[in-house]
DNA sequence: CGGCGATTTGATAATGGTCAAGTGCCGTGG
DNA sequence: CCACGGCACTTGACCATTATCAAATCGCCG
C-alpha cells in the first residue's frame, strides 16, 4: 500500500540551460514542471539541434521513463526552472495503485503526442513567419492555460536561436520573420515577453486552432482565452 | 470480469484511400491494423497534407479514443488493408481489468509519440534526400520488426505523392530526390517494392539510428536486420 | 485505341540558408 | 566611472535548396 503523501521526490532548481536528462540515458526518473521553461531536443548528425516540444509549468515532460528503458532525447532548461524528480518505479507503483492517475497521466502523454504531431505538420507544412505565429499561438495559449499569461501578454523567454532550433528554421530568418509579425502588427515580442495583439488574426495567419491541445480535458482549465480562440 | 476472448470487435477490409477516422470525429474506435499500410495526416490551412506517421502490420494508429475525446487527425488507408476495430469503453474495460494489458499499451503509445519526435527532427532538419533516406530506413527496420521484410526488400506502396506528404517536399522535388538516391546506389524503389542495398550507407547519409524505435521492447521482435544496424 | 493517374523532365521563381560585419546591451574588472 | 568582452540581435549581400508551373512520357485498364 503507497499512500500518496509518501511518494519520495526530489526538488531541484536549475540555471538556464542545464540539461535534465540527456539522450543514451536509463530512463530512472520522471520529471513534473513546476515553474520556468524546459525543451525536449535532438541533435541531428549535422549537430543541429531540433526542437520536439517545449514545457511549461505542470507539465511532465518525460514519462517515457515510466514504460520504456532508453531516453532517446535531451530534456534542457531553457531558463531557470524548478522541477520535481520522482523515480519510475515510485511512479509506476503510484499507478499501479491508483489507476485513475495512471490514467491521467497516460491521457497526457496522449495530448503531449498530440501537439508533437501539430508540430510535424507546423515544421513541416507552414512557410517560416506562419511557423513563428503558430508557435506563438500555442505558446500562449498552453501559458494561459497555466494561468501564466493576462491580457494577451506571457513571458516566453525564449531566444532567437531557440525558436530557430523549434521551428527548423535559421537564427537570420527567424530574425527576419518577427520582423515581418511585429511589423505587420498582431505581435510584440521583446525581451522574452510576448503580447499578442490581434489573436484571431495571428490565429488564422499561423492556421492555429486549439483543439489538438486538448485544453478541456486538462482538469478543467478553460480559460477566457480559450474559449474566446476556439472559433 | 471481463474475458479476453469476449471483447467485440470488428474485422474491416479497406480499399485504398479510405478514411477510418477523421479530424473532429468523436474518439469512439480504437483500431488494429491487421495488414495493409496506414496513414495518419492533418490538412493544414492552406490544403496541403501533412502525413504525421504510418502504420504498418500490429500497429494501433488511433489509441487516443482512449482516454481523448475528439480525434484530431485523419487516419486513412494507404493500401488495401485490414483493421480490427473496437470500441474505445471496451478496449478501457479490458485496461482495467488487466493492468499488464493497460501497461502493455500505454507502452505502445509511447513508442508512437518518440517516432512523431523523429519525424520532427526528420522534416525540420534534414535536407530532401537525407530525409527520405531516414524515412526509408525507418519503415524497411518498422517492416522487418513485423516479419514483412527480407534481405533488405520489402513492399512500401508509397506514391511519390505520399511520400511528398510524409516529409514536407514537393512531388516533383522528390522524384528528384529518389534519382538522386537511386544513382548513388544504396536503394532502389519501383513499384511500391523497396530494396536497400546498402543499409549502412543509407542509414548514415540518413543519420538513421534505430533507438528510438525501441524495438527490443517490442515482444522481443528484435531480428537479425534489427541487430545488424543498431550499431 | 483512348484516357487517366503516376512519374519524369525542363525552365524559372521563391523561399530560406550562409557568411560576414555591425550594433546594442549588460556584466565584469581595472 | 569607464573600458572591455561576450552575447544576442540586426543588417546586407549572395547563394542554395526547394517550390512551382507546364509539358511530356509511361504504364495500365477499360
Amino acid at each position: 500500500m503507497l499512500a500518496v503523501d509518501a511518494i519520495p521526490y526530489q526538488l531541484r532548481t536549475l540555471a538556464r540551460g542545464v540539461e535534465v536528462v540527456s539522450e543514451g540515458d536509463d530512463a530512472t526518473v520522471c520529471i513534473v514542471v513546476l515553474n520556468g521553461l524546459l525543451a525536449t531536443s535532438k541533435v541531428n548528425e549535422f549537430g543541429k539541434r531540433q526542437t520536439t516540444a517545449l514545457h511549461v509549468k505542470g507539465d511532465m515532460p518525460d514519462l517515457m521513463g515510466l514504460h520504456l528503458d532508453k531516453v532517446d532525447h535531451d530534456v534542457r532548461t531553457i531558463t531557470q526552472s524548478t522541477v520535481a524528480r520522482i523515480s519510475s518505479t515510485h511512479l509506476s507503483a503510484l499507478c499501479a495503485e491508483y489507476p485513475r492517475i495512471a490514467a491521467s497521466l497516460w491521457r497526457t502523454t496522449l495530448i503531449d503526442a498530440s501537439i508533437v504531431r501539430e508540430w510535424v505538420v507546423n515544421v513541416g507544412s507552414r512557410p517560416a513567419a506562419n511557423r513563428l505565429a503558430h508557435l506563438m499561438c500555442e505558446m500562449m495559449m498552453r501559458l494561459d492555460a497555466a494561468g501564466l499569461a493576462s491580457d494577451g501578454t506571457c513571458a516566453l523567454e525564449l531566444s532567437q536561436m531557440e525558436l530557430s532550433d523549434a521551428t527548423g528554421l535559421s537564427t537570420v530568418h527567424v530574425n527576419r520573420s518577427l520582423q515581418y509579425l511585429r511589423g505587420e502588427g498582431p505581435l510584440s515580442f521583446v525581451n522574452g515577453v510576448l503580447t499578442i495583439h490581434d489573436q484571431q488574426a495571428l490565429s488564422q495567419f499561423g492556421g492555429f486552432s486549439p483543439e489538438y491541445l486538448h485544453l478541456a480535458l486538462r482538469k478543467g482549465r478553460l480559460h477566457r482565452y480559450a474559449a474566446a480562440t476556439s472559433n
